[in-house]
DNA sequence: GAGTGAGGTATTGTTGAACAATCCGTCAAT
DNA sequence: ATTGACGGATTGTTCAACAATACCTCACTC
């Protein structure tokens, strides 16, 4: 425990209280009421009334505003205000055409890692603790129904595949991809079953790492991301054709 | 030119007209004097004296200044003020990181494509048009000792490779990517030569694409994206020692 | 009845000013 | 040399106002 431990330990802290800031505070609140699915896709989100409903003057409103148009879960349309992102089946096949280049990728570039110069055998199990962690916690939610928090497991087996390429900047598009993808989620019936079908798919990827057959793991996240695809595809034409 | 030719063309040109934001000007101004090293990297600037000298309020530029920030352009430290954003070696190190995972998985992903289903050959030479323009964009530029243009027709080549994911959202990541690099090179002391280094390496992945030896584009890639971190981390540390 | 045009209303875009909160440099004190 | 307090400067946030734009309604024409 030297001095810079410590100087390392506030330092990751830092980041929490730079969230003082009240625009993102109000981005926070938003947020959850759209991935949660309280704010239906389309709706618009009227300057005055949200303000009025927040305690927030309209100018911080904007602000909050402009942080979720970034992470693409509003849209702005200049002169006609900002609504809750609807996605279009195009967009459900391009996020997933990401999550193919980026979790793919991740698992290629830990390999070449690997192949190159340094990986001490140790350090895989490290890296692939939270995998590990993300599979069990899916498992133990399925095993007690509570549904939700196998989606959210779900989502935290794909980020930690993702932070398996060990970038910042992965890390991050990757948190705003599953956040879109959280809109698309609700126009299923059951998105619980939905999420339920590839808990041992997840098992069966995180056995594939830990053997050390990352290959193997890539081409079963392939073939995992195009299944999950194609099934999103087929509801999102169902619940386009029934209105 | 049927009807809906028409209607795609305007549909092209609504992008353009929505850019009527004051806010949105105003951060294309700044993001040109920032990308083009006129203002330099740990700059702070002013909302006082920066509103005042683009004629707009100051709750205007907060909104320009959120979409930089967004953009990694700039960061926003509470209660402190937006600075350009200096970027560590490690930063230098993750934009690689992801270009690798980015540009190596759109050609990748052109592979799988034309290996299971939906490649008319026709269609490859079309895609790979822009490709090709970049190539030889670059070298006419370097024909003409237009330096300047030899970097931006690099980015143009690398961007026309992220572009073959044919994905909206690589499209962006990798805009914001090539943005945030463009922070890094003016500590080069020679950036021209920088780039013009690169000019065959371009023609040569040009070639290996139209061949369509995949395989080897996506490795000369790699080698490339290598070898060109390797040479700005060394002038990034050299830049970082003398001060 | 369908389509066109004019006018009114509501909402957003932008500005300017104001006040509180916070940071930074200075200076005195120990 | 470190600590603590003070004051100036900048940012965070709000409010009120006006201009610009979009949407709705309704009369009008064919």
């Amino acid at each position: 425990m030297t001095t810079t431990d410590w100087l390392e330990e506030l330092r990751s802290e830092r980041s929490d209280l730079g969230r003082a800031s009240t625009a993102g505070r109000v981005a926070d609140v938003l947020r959850t009421r759209i991935t949660e699915g309280h704010l239906r896709p389309g709706t618009r989100l009227s300057e005055e009334d949200i303000g009025a409903a927040l305690g927030v003057s309209r100018n911080t409103l904007r602000e909050a505003f402009r942080l979720l148009g970034h992470e693409r879960l509003l849209v702005h349309e200049f002169n006609r205000g900002v609504f809750v992102r609807r996605l279009t089946v195009d967009d459900v096949r391009d996020l997933y055409q990401v999550r193919r280049i980026l979790e793919c990728g991740a698992v290629r570039r830990l390999a070449e890692r690997r192949a190159s110069d340094s990986p001490p055998a140790g350090r895989t199990a490290e890296l692939l603790a939270p995998v590990r962690a993300a599979v069990e916690e899916g498992e133990s939610a399925a095993a007690q129904d509570a549904w939700v928090s196998v989606g959210t497991a779900n989502m935290h087996f794909h980020q930690a595949v993702a932070d398996l390429a060990q970038s910042p900047r992965v890390t991050e598009v990757m948190d705003h991809l599953l956040a879109e993808l959280r809109l698309v989620f609700h126009v299923m019936d059951a998105p619980q079953a939905f999420h339920a079908t590839y808990l041992p798919e997840n098992r069966a990827i995180l056995e594939l790492l830990v053997a050390g057959d990352l290959a193997g793991a890539e081409a079963a996240i392939a073939t995992y991301l195009d299944a999950a695809e194609a099934q999103l595809v087929e509801a999102y034409a169902a619940a386009a054709a029934r209105g």
